[in-house]
DNA sequence: TCCTACAATGGACACTGTCTAAGTCAAGCG
DNA sequence: CGCTTGACTTAGACAGTGTCCATTGTAGGA
């Protein structure tokens, strides 16, 4: 029933039943959620899990490649089990919505030799900000 | 000696020592410092500043389209005077250390009205990651 | 089944940022 | 030049997010 459940096995991931709730949790079909939100659902299956356990676990997965790290306002990081599409973000400015969008174009292309300052640079992150449009209505 | 400060000085606003002293930190050769490093800086020249002060005027300072928050990390958000030439950011994965770059062509440009979702895109963010010189030696 | 290394726990801690109530002061006005 | 007033500053408490550590538990191989 996961995939992203399945990746992990598959990397010789010690299984435990926490770690299966907070892959369970970010492969369902809530997006972006904070690592809190996260610890709240997996609390909703398994009650005793530890906030430190999401936390190490959520980091983990980011480790392996298998989860995105989003920071798209200041408070709490996101996680973004799409990993495995590369994807950008689009934000709303007053109530924080999230979208994955697919710019065209390779931003990376975009960053001439002579800007990089003898840098390997390895990776863009590219996030749109605007109005959504149940925050334009209001 | 601070054009900072004579913006903000035209667009009205009380000037106080303790203002003065965050603009000139800001003005000065450091660039991205941290809310926190700016105000360690403004104790050295006023060292009665307090902390909610600083916060307070780097917030207004932002508010006022003077200056620019970086958040290249998931730690502290960053302070940009820089805010009157349009540029990204390239940041190093190791050391955290930040070069203002100027990527050619237009990101906003990139993303098609397909994937807006109905947004009012009004900002494009984009930040480089790599390895710096620096590190890529040690 | 038993062992052992790895994982989970929970609570303290650190960092970043916000808020509030009270005191202070810049700047306009007489 | 001093008064008045409302904006500004202060100190410290507080809140949200994330990390650390010592202890306890357990998955999975021998």
């Amino acid at each position: 029933m996961s995939d992203l459940l399945e990746r992990l096995r598959g990397r010789g991931w010690r299984m435990t039943a926490q770690r299966r709730v907070v892959a369970e949790v970010l492969d369902g079909d809530h997006m972006h959620l904070t690592a809190d939100e996260v610890h709240a659902r997996a609390v909703a299956k398994l009650p005793e899990i530890s906030r430190a356990t999401v936390y190490n676990t959520l980091g983990e997965m980011v480790t392996l490649g298998e989860v995105i790290e989003v920071s798209t306002d200041r408070r709490a990081k996101r996680y973004d089990p799409n990993a495995h599409q590369p994807h950008q973000h689009l934000v709303c400015a007053l109530c924080g919505a999230i979208r994955d969008v697919h710019p065209t174009g390779n931003p990376l292309a975009d960053l001439p030799a002579a800007e990089r300052f003898g840098f390997t640079v390895s990776d863009v992150e590219v996030t749109y900000r605007g109005i959504c449009p149940d925050c334009a209505k209001a």
